[in-house]
DNA sequence: TTATATTTGTGTTTTAGAACATAGTTCTAT
DNA sequence: ATAGAACTATGTTCTAAAACACAAATATAA
């Protein structure tokens, strides 16, 4: 490649998933096709109403996928990690971009235009799978939280959200602290709540010596029991 | 056919999305391996946790896919009406089912095995698109069901259920009652409220003047009112 | 038909969580 | 280095909607 970026990549590793049900010639395309970006902190990636043309690949960073909902107030949807597809959704649905997307931290992005991932897939049967069942699992994912965002209360919302940005982004070297810093805002989003609410909640959480905080650091200390809450709602 | 069914069903023309997309070679497998079952009113079509084998399409009647939450508390997460697909979502992910689906009055229902699908569609890239495509537009849905059902007030989560239902099943002939018939508990769990709440709204709205009930007849008298009301919550 | 269950309707009470107010703290940019 | 902005924290008030309780009306079955 012609050494615009910094670093280099190598797509056959970073895409390995999809790369490796491809043929030679689709290889070629696709490598120079693709596009590597760069996203600092908290800009933004995608917009809502912006007609979708990349499948973007995540290879490295934390991407939130959020929505403002009614009066503005906005909700994380989801949330993508290394390595993880996005942004794919409203062109094939024939949509334009119903929700928006922006780095949590710096970001490396590989962005493959669409109408060639749509012409693989026609002749792949993989490949089209392979979307299949990335769909299947985030809608069944999606009906899932209809139901844990409706029906638990504070606690039970908080308490899944903790477990899910452990299961997400894992722990750091000590076995506790979750490997991603939140500002209590996110958190709230997250877990449908107000800002003080999830404040509240979180210092309840310490008081019951479940988690420590230390600033946006989140330890948790009794899993066990935020697994409880959130399955009792 | 062996004349098993009372009525003859011509597949050619009820499952037309899909059947003109298939060789001469496949109709004939599908036509040997398609069963059309009937269900009676309130009878279960599929049940949580059940193992997905059959690519579900309502030729007649009408289906809810609900979920029973924390408590027992059901929801209902989509309704079907013909001619449209259900039950495909798990097999592709790779999962039981992790919703329930019964029948709102009496069904006839197209089973088609999952199998005999994965297999025309790893071959068939119209096939392919054509489920990456109602997958796409579900996740779009339940997306902004996750905001409306948990951002909306009472009245704004009413209103959008009956607009729902209008734009789902239609009005009858004389353009204003919705041709569907549901318990107000029903009502309640597509909109993610207490029986009582959707009793007591539903009165409101017909003191308003924005329609009219007689029994489980839904009279719409303002609609324009209605989707205000949705909109702003 | 009568009896029993289910659905509908309404008033009252209780409560979870939003809204608001205010202040201390920590970033971040110039 | 310092000002301003953004974030965090906590107490107080207010309100929408759930929970409860009961009665009336319908449907369903024996």
């Amino acid at each position: 490649m012609s050494g615009k970026n910094k670093e280099v990549i190598d797509l056959s590793s970073s895409l390995s998933d999809i790369w490796k049900m491809l043929t030679d010639e689709e290889r070629s395309l696709l490598r120079s096709s693709a596009r590597i970006l760069h996203f600092k902190k908290n800009e933004l990636i995608y917009l809502d109403d912006d007609s979708p043309r990349y499948l973007m690949c995540l290879f490295k960073g934390k991407v939130k996928i959020f929505k403002s909902g009614v009066g503005g107030r906005s909700q994380i949807i989801r949330i993508i990690r290394p390595v993880q597809y996005f942004g794919y959704r409203a062109y094939f649905a024939r949509e334009s971009y119903v929700t928006s997307a922006s780095a949590f931290e710096a970001c490396t992005v590989c962005m493959i235009p669409m109408e060639l991932v749509e012409q693989f897939l026609r002749n792949n049967g993989d490949l089209a799978l392979f979307f299949i069942q990335m769909l299947s699992v985030d809608l069944g994912i999606a009906d899932q939280r209809v139901v844990n965002l409706t029906q638990k209360h504070v606690r039970g919302r908080l308490a899944e959200s903790l477990i899910f940005l452990k299961e997400s982004y894992g722990l750091e070297e000590d076995g506790a602290t979750l490997n991603i810093y939140l500002a209590r805002e996110d958190l709230a989003s997250l877990s449908n709540m107000t800002t003080s609410n999830a404040i509240r909640t979180l210092s309840n959480f310490v008081n019951e010596r479940i988690i420590t905080i230390d600033g946006r650091k989140i330890k948790i200390i009794d899993e066990e029991r935020l697994r409880k809450i959130s399955r009792i709602g």
